[in-house]
DNA sequence: TAGATTGTTAATCGATTAACAATC
DNA sequence: TAGATTGTTAATCGATTAACAATC
């Protein structure tokens, strides 16, 4: 049964550790799958992934008592759990902005349309690139982008645009109704509260591995 | 004086989290200094961040006294501490190892080589890529990747192929002589202790948008 | 049943916050 | 000097680890 601090209608607040934690073990039981392994204990995680095992048994039972006492879990299930937990369950429509290298890139990944996260157009301010398409989907011009979010209710806002232009990017977003942002420009974006953003600071990783490796 | 643990010769170990929030500060003091702004508090800092003043002095402090009782922290004086720091007084050259979607997009970027960090070339196995250039770099053949990166003194590898062959690449950069790797690729590497690791995992990094969108 | 392994409580560890003396 | 704000110690909070009874 859910962990629910003893209230039985609100599920307890899971810290942000921990679903930071969430793909990676999905990731693991989809490689566990695809090998065909059945099962696996606390223990066997524990050695694959290098948390203790201890610490994927409470982690887990934050959301549910998913494992059977002197088996452990089943691989496909837990998987399956964690995909819904996740909110895998379901496909979100995302559209990017900003065509520039980084933007570019995004929509021409297949991995995310594979998995559910559907790239439906992608808007952009410079008039030459107005009219192309990438990787099948249209480049828009960004002074249509509102209504386009209202009208085919987009559920992600992908921001690769110049730091200079993002908060402004995000305010039409969070306006024409996305509620979330994956943001790649490296500020920090103020945003409404039932709006959920997810920062991608391409510099900041770049800086904390300098630090790293000048330490040594 | 820096915090070292009573042990004049040791610097105190810094945690992860510290670290973490490391270049976040730059990119404030960044903004501040554009500004023409002088000097900062830690409470004014705290009021732009979000972070408590109390955190922010704890950690700056790790690293040394860089304010002044009464004053506050000269942002220009503090900027460069971080930068620093962080071990961005220096150059690092880099080569982008897979030449899709994402090793073109970052290999077009120019804010890295701004900041001294430097692309010397991109590696790939496609024959059809083989002698290109990508933003005035070489795309060489993938097979001549441990000589250059011996050769030439490259410092970092950035991994932006498969994740089937994600380990591979980072085995023959570290053989190659390395000192860190930035992977994206989503699958974690294995690395000697020597060698250090910033994994960009953006598959992870939607799934926790994802979460977060759903438990609302 | 006996052995294995979970779910869960308690203990520990580390990180954040509060408080305040030092000092510019 | 008086006021402001740091540097730093102590208190609190939260996350991780250890332990073990429950149970498959």
């Amino acid at each position: 049964m859910p962990n629910n601090n003893g209230n039985s209608k609100e599920p307890a607040r899971i810290s942000n550790a921990v679903i930071k934690r969430l793909p990676r073990y999905r990731r693991y039981l989809a490689e566990l799958r695809k090998k065909g392994v059945e099962k696996v204990s606390s223990n066997e995680l524990s050695r694959l992934m290098g948390y203790t095992a201890s610490q994927i048994r409470q982690d887990l039972n934050n959301f549910g008592g998913f494992g059977q006492q002197g088996y452990g879990y089943n691989v496909n299930d837990l998987y399956g759990e964690i995909s819904g937990i996740l909110g895998l369950d379901r496909n979100y429509k995302m559209v990017i902005v900003g065509a520039g290298n980084l933007g570019q890139a995004i929509a021409n990944y297949t991995y995310y349309y594979k998995t559910g996260f559907i790239v439906d157009a992608i808007f952009e301010v410079n008039p030459k690139m107005i009219g192309l398409r990438i990787n099948d989907r249209n480049v828009l011009d960004y002074e249509d982008m509102v209504p386009y979010v209202e009208e085919n209710k987009i559920d992600i806002g992908i921001i690769c645009v110049p730091k200079e232009n993002a908060q402004e990017v995000a305010d039409k977003l969070c306006f024409a109704g996305v509620s979330g942002i994956w943001n790649f420009a490296p500020v920090d974006l103020e945003i409404p509260p039932h709006v959920s953003i997810e920062n991608v600071h391409l510099s900041d990783s770049l800086h904390s591995l300098a630090y790293h490796m000048s330490k040594r």
